[in-house]
DNA sequence: CTTTAGATCGTCT
DNA sequence: GACGATCTAAAGG
């Protein structure tokens, strides 16, 4: 069953960050059902967040997807070369956001392992840009919205999967935001130590 | 194992 | 015109 876009609408989109750790997202794009538990996120909160491209309310055709209401996705082209994939949350006007940083692949191994053109389960989607393009996701994809249920159209859902003890969550700052000043402290990266993952994620 | 350079282009100044 | 919410291959220890 797909998380509702009420899930996302939430206005706390830290502990969301922290609470995605462990569900399953889900494509169908080309025709290939691939997926994988989330085990690496970062959140963006918008208007307040020196990190966040929304930040001080900075609105252009790019960001204006994260304006939506919680529930639809937001992809950029990074570096001219990499699809990075987020989560748009909150209420509309909103601009909150969630950075999926890295899946354990579940379903779909070999659609992805085409996709990729590496063979390793462990450096396949272990990275924003890795996890964009196992899953079939571009920047065409930008807007898409979360199906809230299952169906031949469905193209990317988010569902329940694995409940992952709150001790196994590691927070750090983000990735590759120095120039974020003093938002840069801030803990808002989530993840599941290596050591853990293939306990708790049967990898 | 670690370090480093190069790729590559949409977006915003 | 400058710069990324990154990845990879190559080279050296």
């Amino acid at each position: 069953m797909p998380l509702p876009h009420s899930y996302f609408q939430k206005d706390n989109v830290v502990a969301l960050a922290k609470d995605l750790v462990g569900k399953r997202i889900v494509t169908q794009i080309e025709g290939k059902l691939v997926s994988g538990i989330i085990n690496e996120t970062e959140a963006y909160a918008g208007a307040i967040d020196k990190a966040s491209h929304a930040y001080n309310n900075r609105r252009t055709l790019r960001t204006e997807i994260m304006y939506r209401n919680g529930g639809c996705i937001y992809v950029y082209l990074c570096y001219g070369i990499h699809s990075l994939v987020n989560i748009v949350t909150n209420q509309q006007d909103i601009p909150h956001a969630i950075l999926i940083r890295s899946i354990v692949p579940e379903k779909g191994v070999e659609t992805m392992q085409q996709r990729r053109g590496v063979q390793s389960l462990k450096t396949i989607s272990d990275g924003p840009g890795k996890v964009a393009k196992a899953l079939g996701i571009s920047c065409a994809n930008t807007g898409t919205e979360l199906a809230e249920t299952i169906s031949d159209e469905a193209l990317i859902w988010v569902e329940n999967a694995v409940i992952v003890p709150e001790k196994y969550i590691e927070a750090t700052p983000r990735i590759g935001i120095d120039y974020a000043e003093e938002d840069k402290d801030n803990l808002w990266r989530f993840f599941v130590a290596p050591k853990h993952i293939e306990m708790l994620f049967s990898f």
